[in-house]
Formats: structure tokens, C-alpha cells, sequence
RNA sequence: GGGCGAAUGGCGGAACUGGUAGACGCGCACGACUCAAAAUCGUGUUUCGCAAGAAGUGAGAGUUCGAUUCUCUCUUCGCCCA
């Protein structure tokens, strides 16, 4: 018998999808569509088991849908600007375009192997500049509807990558790719006003009913609407200002009022410019970074002024005002007022600066003799030493009961505040979409005439240079618009902004004048299914919702605001960790073991490995397994059965040899009972009622109808155990006599169901039988989906004593009798009087009995 | 510290709206084939027990005729935010 050849096999049909174009879309209003896509990859290199494992979810989706007569749209592109290229480029003295595009041609060979339904037609690549040149419009239009702004802003800036990093690059006070510590520094930066869309962006999350609750309550923390209150303090000192502003969202502890901290860009600074000590101190400030987090562990410092702020609540009451640096400008308006009884970071001030620490909030289980020392109070309980607001409960009452207060004596007012920041664009790069503005001698903006768009990136640049090479590029940094002499902005986009978008471009690849055409993102969005890794969960996400709701501000023709109509997000695959005896990494090629238990260096049984846990597969550490080098030696119909088979999707999942291999063989062994169907085909009669039949037909339409669930409901792990089962099956069924016709019939369904996880195996088997081609997608036959012969569960007072077999819908009467029958069950009843009796159809018995 | 989620055999994991816990796979054991091994096929595999039987889904309580599933408390782990 002939062994499946998956390496022929897999590549003919591979070749023939792409000679026939089985998966290119194309618009039929006639036809309801399906947008499935998978966030696209980074062009490093090489595919690696994330990618395999987030293609193959999007895939087996796909050609189920397509099967199900969807019009599916299933495209994929590249996020192919960004730093990597432009480091390697910078060492292996390549330019970032040749390296990026030789990685794209490699992936695009290795994601074509693994088989995926693509319309390849649609490919994109954000570093083309027929992909960045509207990118640009949708900035200068932005620009234009007031959307993009620039300012001088703080920015953690990375030292050794001497570029700018986003907040959530920023780990631990470290850059996140180059580990350096990062700094404070001013730079003038483009933004856009994300910020305008908080409600909005915040609200829109509820309309998303098929996201995980998880990634919705991540966006939602990440916008942080707070509530609160601004409060003007009284300002008594030897500068002009009369009154300081603050947002705070404990107005109800002003009690405990023991400074008053503002930021070092707070409008006040000028005062204090030319004092040498404040900018020694302002020195000192910028080198804790911008993040929450580096705020919250760093330590706290302040420089005193000899200003004095009122509290408003008790006019006699007069505390200091001092600059602190875990005060930031952009956060409510870059004061805040020091309550150290009641905020840990406060109490860190207070104790350093010697300030006094006021309790004004005690648990609702102690006395009013309660108080703060090291330790902040934070929670619930009652407001004490606030005259008038004595005995309010926290915070139900407090906070509402004192902005009425604060409102009625004209103090300040109820505020909405948001954590949410405009999202800082620039970046100081070559390899990324030239942002496209001028400015003139006198440093004036201007954007860039559309009739003289794309600005296009320089192709011969020396990348050696410090910084940003586009700095040094004089020649194309000249630019005339209206007849006056401008140099060109040198900062690119954040590649974000490339990622925010491209699920528009991929309706329209080819349209030259704009982003995308109208009518066919009207007709292909939203997207119906996204699928990608949870790490995108806020950022990208975010972004992308942002843009949309960018693009349709102001905007008659088009009304949609959110992108994705469904995401799914799937775990990570993971892989044991290996370390010689000198803590060195190694990759699982280099280690062996003949038990399982104890791990040696390959070949050297001497050299002992110790193991570490399963980990996310990650260069770092080395625990990668290579997708390409797996597809070589099992085929791609095996590594996408087993990339599902271990785990439900959205979970992470363990990588595992024997689990491969069992994939493998399992292909192979379809391959074997394929043969004997065939053989069985050729033999067998149209004789009706034949001993295999109707068991034939009930597994099929059982098996249809669990495929159905589990695809639905991305159980495809368990879809993995029924084509186990299904093997299983028709392994027994071939013994028994079985009628032609409805042996081929129920073959087929069986093929197409399981074709969505194996389409080289499926297509070979479909072929190898003469069947015809069109593999639509089989109905159940609702008959066969229920037994007529059921199985009840007995239980004696709630514990199972037995199972009796019966004919479906057989009443209590007749099942007691049945049981009387059942001397093993029925001896539990002797001499006993029976209570009450569950009885549920078709299912379960219960008996009580009196004691 | 706050939020979210998870915990089921030796392992990965199944279990529809509460109704036979452990599907399916891996591993393991035994058997067949073989000079032998690999591959393949067959049988078994939650625990205790020869068996009858009993216990059993992280721990403890509760609701219920009946709880892996619902409620509360706790423990451990993971993720996110701080």
C-alpha cells in the first residue's frame, strides 16, 4: 500500500489553489460576506509557531465559512517598517528595503506551505510606497480637521536606540528593546488627539459584544475615566498668580490637606526659571521616566517654594507649595493637592519633607482614635477631624456630599478626568512612513501640498550616522511650498499608525488615488472575525478604533466607527526551557533524554541539562521549535492538526514532539482507511438496509452537528478529538456490510468536515475517489441526531446504582418496572418505601427513599 | 494593593441550558506480528479493593432530589493595571 507522500502531495495542491485562484475575492452583493483576518506579521524572517498557530485559527475559520457559502474575504500583508531593519540593515550593511522584502519573499514561501486559504492578490506592505503615500492624506486630512497637532511634550527617550519610546515600551524604567535606562527629554512631537475620543472610544466599548470581556475591560482601564472634582486653591506669595488649580478625586479628604505639589512645567515654573537651585532640581526630575509606573517606584523628591496655598475648606489653614516630580503636566492640570493621610505616594512625601500627616478617614471598624502612620489609608469607611463632613461614608457619600459643597461655594467644580493621552507619532527613524509637513525659516508649519504627495523616503541614506539619519539628508530636506524655501519634518510615523488601518487598504489594495474606495469597504467591513494575540489588546486595538472614528469625523459618506466586529485572541505556544550546567540557554535540538525525566547535551551523556517550565516560545531563551523545519519532516496538514489539538485556543499551548508525531501518524493513517473506503466502494452493493447503515448515518450527522458547535464556539481542540473518533468509527464500520451509495455520500461529509484542518488530505482523498469537486458545506439531518434506544441513569437518593437501556421517551411507570427487573439495582429497593422519585425523560431516574 | 481568569487521572485536556465525570490524544502496561527492534494492530489504564463496593473535579461551607457546572469564604497559579 502506498504511503501518503504529504511532500508531493501537499505542494500539488498548493500549486493548484494558486494556478486557479480558489481564493481570490471579489465583490457579489448577492452573496453575504465574511472578513476573516489575522494581524498581520512583522517581516523578521521566518515564520515562528505563533504565526502558524494564529494563521491556522484564521484559516480553519475561513474555508468553513467559504464552504458555507460566505463570500470570505482572507487576505495578508506586512508591518514592515519598524526598527529591527534598520538595525540589521545598519550591520549587515543592507538597506532596510532589500532586507525587509528578501524576509518577506521567505515568509511568503513558508506561510504558503502551510497551506492557508489567502488571496494573495490583496498583499500589502506598509513600507510600499503605494501603501504609505495615502497614509500621508489620512494625516494631512487629520491635520486639517484638527485631529493632528504638534507640541513640545516630555518623552522617554532611550538612550542607546536614541529614539523615542511609547509608555508601554518603557519596562521597569527600561527601554524595551535596548534595556538602557530611559530618560526625560523635551521634544517638539506630532500628536494625534485620541484623547478627544476617550467617551467615545470608552462607550464604543459596549457595542462590542463579540470581544472578550477581558481585552474590553483592559481598554476601558487603559482610557481611565475617573470622576472628581477641580478645586482652586488660594495662593499667597511673592509671585503674580492668585490661584492654583487642581483635578482631584478625593475632594472629600481636603481635611487632610498637608501640601500642595505641582508640576515643574506648571505654568508658575517661569517664577522660578532663574533660581539655580530650582533648575538643579528640574535636572533631577528628568531623570525619573513619564510612566506611571517609574513615578510610582521612583523615589519622591519636591523643591519648596515659599508660596502658600489656602486650604478652601478651612481659610485658616495654610500649607506649603512645592514642585514634585511624581507630578506630571498632562495629568489633570499639573497640581495636585497632598493628602498624606490617605495616598501612599503622598505619605512618601510627607515623611521626607517632614510634613504633617492629617487622618481624616477611619474603617468603619475602629474608633475615632484611628491613625495614619506608615501606612496610607486607602479604603472604605467614615470621614473624622472634617468638622461639617464628619460621619459621611466613604466613598459612597463623601465624594458626591463635598463637590456639592465645594460646587455651592463656588471653590471649583464636578470633572471627568481620563488617563488616556494623545498618542505622540513621532519618531526619530528612517524606516517609517515620512510624516509629510515643512516647516520655514522662522519654523512655521506647513503640510505638504497633496498634489505633491508621497513624500517619499530617500533611498541612499547613511545609516551609520547618530540618531536619525534623515537628519543628515540636506537635499531632501529642501522642500518649496508657495514659493518658500522649507526643510522637511525627519521624524516617521509610529508604525502603529501603519497597523491602524490596514484592514481598509486590504477592501482596495490597488486603488491609487485614495486609502481605500468607498463602496468596497462598505461592502467588506467591518472586519467579521479578527484573530490575533492578546498582547495587541490595548495599544493596536485602540489605535486602530481611533482611526477609524478619525477617519469618519467630519465625514458625510461613511458612519462606521468600530473596525472589528468580533476578536478572538489566542495563547501563546510554549516550550520547556533548557540551561546547561554553566546557566547558558540551549534549544531543544541540543538536548536529548532517553527517559523523559533526565536531560543531557546531545551526544554527551556527561553534561547535564536542567529543565525549566514551560515558557512562551521566545529567541531570548531559545525554546523555539521552527515552524518551517516541522512542516519539512511532517507536512502541513500534521502541523496544523496538532498546533490545534492540544488546547483550546485562546489558551497557551505546550509544544510536544510526541504530540507532533501523533499528528503525524494520524495523517498516515487516514491515508490507510481512505484506501480501504475506496476498495470497500468497489466491492460493495446498492442493497438496501445493509448491517452498517444506519449507524453510518447517525455518526455522520452527529458528527456534522459537534463540528458545527465546536467551530462556531472555537472549541477546536475538541474538533481535533472528533476526527479521532471519526477515525475510530470508520476503522469498525468497515467490517460491516455497508450500501454503496450511502457509504460514498456520507464519506464525502465526512471529508468535507474535516477539510477545513486538513484541506492537502482532504482535497488527495476526494480526488483519489473520483469525487466531485464542489465541497459544500453538508446539513444535518436532525433524524439522526437523536438515539431510540437511551440509557437512564437510576440513582438511590442522588447516587447512581445503575443504567437501564430503554426506548426513548419511555415513561416513570415503565421504567420502575424495568427496574423491579434489575436485580442489581432492585436489591437496593427491597423492603424500603419509596419517598419521591425525579424522574427526568431519556436521561436520569432518582429515587428516595424513607430511611 | 485593585481588576480579570484559572485549578479535573502520570500529562494535555473533554463534559450542551445543573442530570452516567475523565471524551479524544499522549504516556504507560500486557498481548499479536518479528530472529530482534522499530512501525503497525489488539486489550487495559482516576484511586483504594481479589471482589462486592466505596471515594473522587484545589480546600471548606451553602442552595438542590442531584453541583466540575450556581452562591459565599479561603489557598495556589496566571494575566493586566498600579
Amino acid at each position: 500500500m502506498e504511503r501518503y507522500n504529504f511532500k508531493k502531495i501537499e505542494k500539488k495542491w498548493q500549486n493548484f489553489w494558486a494556478e486557479n485562484k480558489t481564493f481570490k475575492s471579489v465583490i457579489n452583493p448577492k452573496l453575504k460576506k465574511f472578513y476573516c483576518l489575522e494581524m498581520f506579521p512583522y517581516p523578521s524572517g521566518k515564520i515562528h509557531m505563533g504565526h502558524v498557530r494564529n494563521y491556522t485559527i484564521g484559516d480553519v475559520l475561513s474555508r468553513y465559512k467559504s464552504m458555507k457559502g460566505y463570500n470570505v474575504l482572507h487576505p495578508m500583508g506586512w508591518d514592515s517598517f519598524g526598527m529591527p531593519a534598520e538595525n540589521a540593515a545598519r550591520e549587515n550593511n543592507l538597506h532596510p528595503k532589500d532586507w525587509t522584502e528578501k524576509n518577506i519573499s521567505a515568509m511568503k514561501f513558508q506561510l504558503k506551505s502551510l497551506g492557508l486559504s489567502i488571496d494573495w492578490d490583496r498583499e500589502i506592505s506598509t513600507c510600499n510606497e503605494d501603501y504609505y503615500k495615502h497614509q500621508q492624506l489620512f494625516f494631512i486630512e487629520m491635520y486639517e480637521k484638527g485631529l493632528v497637532y504638534r507640541k513640545e511634550n516630555y518623552v522617554n527617550w532611550d538612550p542607546i536606540d536614541q529614539t523615542v519610546l511609547a509608555n508601554e515600551q518603557v519596562i521597569d524604567g527600561k527601554g524595551w528593546r535596548s534595556g538602557a535606562i530611559v530618560e526625560r527629554k523635551k521634544l517638539n512631537q506630532w500628536f494625534f488627539n485620541i484623547s478627544k475620543f476617550s467617551e467615545n472610544l470608552l462607550e464604543g466599548l459596549n457595542s462590542l459584544e463579540n470581544w472578550p470581556k477581558k481585552v474590553k475591560i483592559m481598554q476601558s482601564n487603559w482610557i481611565g475615566k475617573s470622576f472628581g472634582c477641580e478645586i482652586n486653591f488660594k495662593i499667597n506669595g511673592d509671585i503674580p498668580i492668585k490661584e492654583i488649580k487642581c483635578f482631584t478625586t478625593r475632594p472629600d479628604t481636603l481635611f487632610g490637606f498637608s501640601f500642595l505639589a505641582v508640576s515643574v512645567d506648571h505654568p508658575i515654573s517661569k517664577f522660578y526659571e532663574k533660581d539655580t537651585k530650582f533648575i538643579k532640581f528640574k535636572e533631577e526630575c528628568s531623570k525619573t521616566g513619564t510612566t506611571e509606573e517609574s513615578i510610582a517606584q521612583g523615589e519622591k523628591i519636591g523643591f519648596k517654594t515659599n508660596l502658600l496655598a489656602t486650604n478652601p475648606l478651612n481659610e485658616d489653614e495654610k500649607v506649603p507649595v512645592f514642585f514634585a516630580n511624581f507630578v506630571l503636566m498632562d495629568y489633570g492640570f499639573g497640581a495636585v493637592f497632598g493628602c498624606p493621610g490617605h495616598d501612599q505616594r503622598d505619605l512618601d512625601f510627607a515623611i521626607k519633607y517632614n510634613l504633617p500627616v492629617k487622618t481624616v478617614v477611619k474603617p468603619s471598624d475602629k474608633d475615632e482614635n484611628f491613625k495614619v502612620t506608615s501606612e496610607a489609608f486607602t479604603g472604605s469607611g467614615v470621614i473624622i477631624n472634617s468638622k461639617f463632613l464628619n460621619g459621611l461614608k466613604v466613598p459612597e457619600e463623601s465624594i458626591f456630599e463635598t463637590i456639592k459643597i465645594i460646587e455651592k461655594k463656588k471653590l471649583g467644580k464636578k470633572t471627568i478626568n481620563f488617563r488616556l493621552k494623545d498618542w505622540g507619532v513621532s519618531r526619530q527613524r528612517y524606516w517609517g512612513c515620512p510624516i509629510p509637513m515643512a516647516y520655514d525659516k522662522d519654523g512655521n508649519v506647513y503640510p505638504i501640498p497633496k498634489d505633491k504627495l508621497p513624500v517619499k523616503l530617500p533611498e541612499k541614506i547613511n545609516l551609520q550616522a547618530k540618531g536619525n539619519p534623515l537628519n543628515y539628508e540636506q537635499k531632501w530636506r529642501k522642500v518649496k511650498i508657495n514659493g518658500l524655501e522649507c526643510l522637511r519634518e525627519t521624524d516617521t510615523l509610529d508604525t502603529f499608525v501603519d497597523s491602524s488601518w490596514y484592514f481598509l487598504r486590504f477592501c482596495s489594495p490597488y486603488d491609487d488615488k485614495y486609502g481605500f474606495n468607498y463602496d468596497e469597504v462598505k461592502y467588506w467591513m467591518p472586519v467579521d472575525q479578527y484573530i490575533g494575540g492578546v498582547e495587541h489588546a490595548i495599544l493596536h486595538l485602540l489605535y486602530s478604533r481611533f482611526f477609524m472614528r478619525a477617519i469618519t469625523y467630519k465625514n458625510r459618506d461613511y458612519s462606521l466607527s468600530e473596525p472589528f466586529e468580533s476578536l478572538f485572541t489566542q495563547g501563546m505556544v510554549c516550550h520547556e526551557t533548557y540551561k546547561d550546567e554553566n546557566n547558558n540557554w540551549l534549544s531543544p535540538d541540543e538536548v536529548e533524554t532517553q527517559d523523559g525525566k533526565n536531560f543531557f547535551m546531545k551526544n554527551q551523556p556527561n553534561n547535564t541539562v536542567s529543565v525549566g517550565p514551560p515558557e512562551s516560545m521566545s529567541k531570548s531563551k531559545k525554546n523555539t521549535i521552527d515552524p518551517a523545519k516541522m512542516i519539512e519532516n511532517y507536512g502541513a496538514d500534521a502541523v496544523r492538526l496538532f498546533i490545534l489539538s492540544d488546547s483550546p485556543p485562546e489558551k497557551d499551548v505546550q509544544w510536544s514532539d510526541q504530540g507532533m508525531l501523533a499528528a503525524f501518524k494520524f495523517i498516515q493513517k487516514f491515508w490507510l482507511i481512505n484506501t480501504r473506503i475506496k476498495e470497500k466502494i468497489s466491492t460493495c452493493n446498492d442493497k438496501e438496509n445493509q448491517e452498517g447503515d444506519i449507524s453510518l448515518k447517525k455518526f455522520t450527522n452527529q458528527l456534522i452537528h459537534k463540528i458545527n458547535n465546536n467551530l462556531e464556539k472555537f472549541n477546536y481542540n475538541v474538533i481535533i478529538a472528533n476526527m479521532h473518533e471519526t477515525y475510530n468509527f470508520l476503522h469498525k464500520i468497515l467490517d460491516k456490510s455497508l450500501n454503496k451509495k450511502i457509504l460514498i455520500e456520507n464519506y464525502k461529509k465526512i471529508l468535507i468536515v474535516i477539510s477545513p484542518v486538513l484541506p492537502h488530505l482532504v482535497s488527495e482523498c476526494f480526488e483519489n475517489n473520483n469525487f466531485n469537486t464542489s465541497q459544500n458545506w453538508p446539513s444535518v439531518d436532525k433524524e439522526y441526531l437523536e438515539e431510540e434506544i437511551v440509557s437512564i441513569v437510576v440513582q438511590i437518593g442522588g447516587k447512581k446504582k445503575g443504567v437501564i437501556k430503554t426506548k426513548k421517551d419511555t415513561e416513570e411507570k415503565t421504567v420502575m418496572d424495568l427496574i423491579s427487573k434489575e436485580d442489581k439495582i432492585n436489591k437496593n429497593l427491597k423492603n424500603k418505601k419509596i419517598n419521591k422519585i425525579f424522574f427526568v425523560k431519556n436521561r436520569l431516574i432518582n429515587i428516595l427513599l424513607n430511611d
